[in-house]
DNA sequence: GAAGATTGACTTGTATGGAAGTATGGAGCA
DNA sequence: TGCTCCATACTTCCATACAAGTCAATCTTC
């Protein structure tokens, strides 16, 4: 397969590789660095990255507990496509999740946390118009640190492995998907756990997750061959 | 460690090791049979099953991405005590989950769903005088019924982790807890959701949901010694 | 007797070899 | 020409060996 075209995905030699190269792999699928459908194997990653076998085979657990390949024993490795069911899952849990993190920061209103969102959305406000990969970033933080911010902290890491699945969607059209509306939905967020109004804050959190199922079969039309659905 | 003293926790040698190992150490940990705080390593595991370490490290992997133990490289590998902050998170975002699910079901209201919960009423209602641990079971299966009723059988995946260190805590207190009320609660939720009725629905499984917070306190006072809170 | 250095027995992380199963392509035959 | 069989090259899974770091007890030294 196509592994080979590397940029600077390196790794520590000094600090565990199998948490590294998971982190690595896991990028590289999301933004469809490594195509989806295509075979990979535990000795031609070992070999390419100059490690053994077993961090790699580490990492493809990993990797298939996340959905993100299907490892068939005695088969092979394939990279999974995109499974617009798990999408719309993910979507689903992740929705109930921040809905209640923001209800929760709704009802504190805290004036710190307002400040600092609002700085954000300034620094989303600049990028928006020519960088959407690092928009994605800024919008990752954002949520991130509404999850945080209400002292739920390990909710986060059930939101980060379920948006593994609706990035890799994301970054399939990266040209067009509407940041200056996601922003103002952003906004309306923030404005609401300022105003401490919870039922608005719910529905504009909701509102603003549900953005995606808009997108999805648009994106899922103009890239077919990036997505399962029917075909196996 | 105290790892002997086992009972029909056997392997398959036919289908994958690792797997199993995982699924086993995990009940074990739950019903609090390995003592939290205590040692484990993988050759010891290793050597008591009969098998190498490399699945054994898989499934220490796996664990401590559930947050069940903890693996502190070239130190030791140590049975993590209940963490009653991790439990609260947990119990947090399965709240929120359970809540859209079951609003999702009291929208549709599926008569055949509906008779398939009462069943299960039934049956609750039947072991509930005498046998504390397989109510549990016919919990699980309660919820996890729920679940895969609302099409997003994805999302039981996600709420069967936090049960993990939610049933920690219940199976340290068997005897006390209280059957009658919980299934009383669940035959509120299934009527919420013959009627149609989403917000005394989803205020039902709530309010099921926080149930452990108020038997949390006690248990943990009667049995500080499976608790790390302020002691490391 | 007390404090410090050292050796040895642990731990987990990584590398490598063998075993079992599957897919594939070519040879042989009808 | 088309079908069957078989050998070979793959794959993942498991076992074993080595490497590097940590901890504790013991021995030495003051």
């Amino acid at each position: 397969m196509q592994l080979r075209r590397d940029r600077a995905w390196d790794l520590d030699p000094e600090s565990p590789i199998g948490p590294q190269l998971h982190r690595i792999l896991r990028e590289r699928i999301v933004r469809n660095d490594l195509i989806s459908g295509s075979k990979i194997s535990e000795p031609e990653v070992a070999k390419y990255y100059s490690i053994s076998r077993q961090p790699v085979r580490e990492a493809f657990i990993k990797l298939s507990e996340e959905g993100l390949i299907s490892i068939r024993p005695q088969r092979s490795t394939v990279i999974k496509k995109i499974d617009s069911e798990a999408v719309l899952q993910a979507r689903f849990v992740r929705e109930a999740i921040e809905a209640d993190i923001v209800k929760l920061l709704a009802t504190r209103s805290d004036p710190v946390l307002v400040r600092e969102l609002r700085a954000q959305l300034a620094e989303q406000e600049r990028v928006a118009a020519g960088n959407p990969a690092q928009f994605i970033r800024l919008d990752e933080r954002f949520h991130r640190t509404l999850a945080e911010a209400s002292d739920n902290a390990g909710a986060w890491k059930f939101v980060e492995g379920l948006k593994s699945q609706m990035d890799r969607v994301r970054f399939l059209s990266l040209s067009f998907f509407p940041m200056p509306k996601l922003i103002a939905q952003h906004k309306a967020v923030v404005d609401c756990i300022e105003t401490g109004d919870l039922a608005q804050a719910e529905s504009a959190i909701r509102l603003h997750l549900k953005e995606i199922l808009t997108d999805l079969p648009e994106i899922q039309a103009v890239n077919p061959e990036f997505f399962s659905q029917v075909s196996e």
